[in-house]
DNA sequence: GCCAACGTTGGC
DNA sequence: GCCAACGTTGGC
């Protein structure tokens, strides 16, 4: 399984202290149902996705995140596919919510960059969700013609210092980047 | 390759 | 519990 994700493991086992109760950064009641997921093409791109069919988003690691999968992800939930450190970085396609969450198979693997010596089966700290492919973009939107677009303004990927590999995108602004990207994906 | 922004760690 | 140091992200 490619590993979606470039952030090293975690090299050691974090104190028991460093596991926060999740803070809750979505505004209670209001569902998010339309997401945006970063991944570096080189790593796992939209093509691969469509090659895949389906993939279990391994290896994140940044708890705002994993609480995005954990705690208000549902299945049927569409997300724009990113392509970040790329040239140039955009949006590829769209992907859709596939699973509810569950807990990431890799932190329990000693093999793999993203194991977690703190986690255990019974007390799993990373979840995460499957996506399916849903289409490829017929025409890329590059992060210059997001930015371009006053009907994107407050978008999380454009705000400065926005690392978050998951993100939240109103139904507002996912409408206006699948006509960007000429889709044929409508919203439901 | 640079570096701003930000999350995490760990000394105190 | 504070906060400096460190590591990572990711655009440029």
């Amino acid at each position: 399984m490619a590993a979606k994700n470039t952030a090293k493991a975690l090299k050691k086992a974090p104190k028991k202290t460093a596991a926060k109760a999740p803070k809750k950064t979505a505004a209670p009641g209001v569902p998010h149902n339309a997401w945006l997921i970063k991944s570096e093409p080189h790593v796992f791109s939209i093509d691969d996705l469509a090659r895949d069919g389906k993939t279990a988003w391994e290896g994140v690691r940044n708890y705002q995140a994993r609480n995005f999968m954990r705690d208000e992800m549902a299945e049927g939930d569409l997300a724009l596919f990113y392509h970040s450190s790329s040239d140039p970085s955009g949006v590829a396609g769209i992907a859709e919510v596939a699973s509810a969450a569950y807990p990431d198979p890799s932190q329990f693997d000693p093999q793999s960059d993203y194991f977690d010596a703190a986690a255990t089966p019974e007390e799993p700290r990373w979840f995460l969700v499957d996506f399916k492919f849903v289409e490829r973009f017929p025409a890329f939107v590059p992060l210059a013609a997001l930015k371009a677009r006053s009907d994107l303004e407050g978008m999380a990927v454009l705000q400065k210092g926005q690392r978050l590999s998951i993100q939240t995108v109103s139904d507002a602004h996912l409408k206006v980047v699948l006509a960007m990207g000429k889709a044929k994906t409508k919203l439901k």
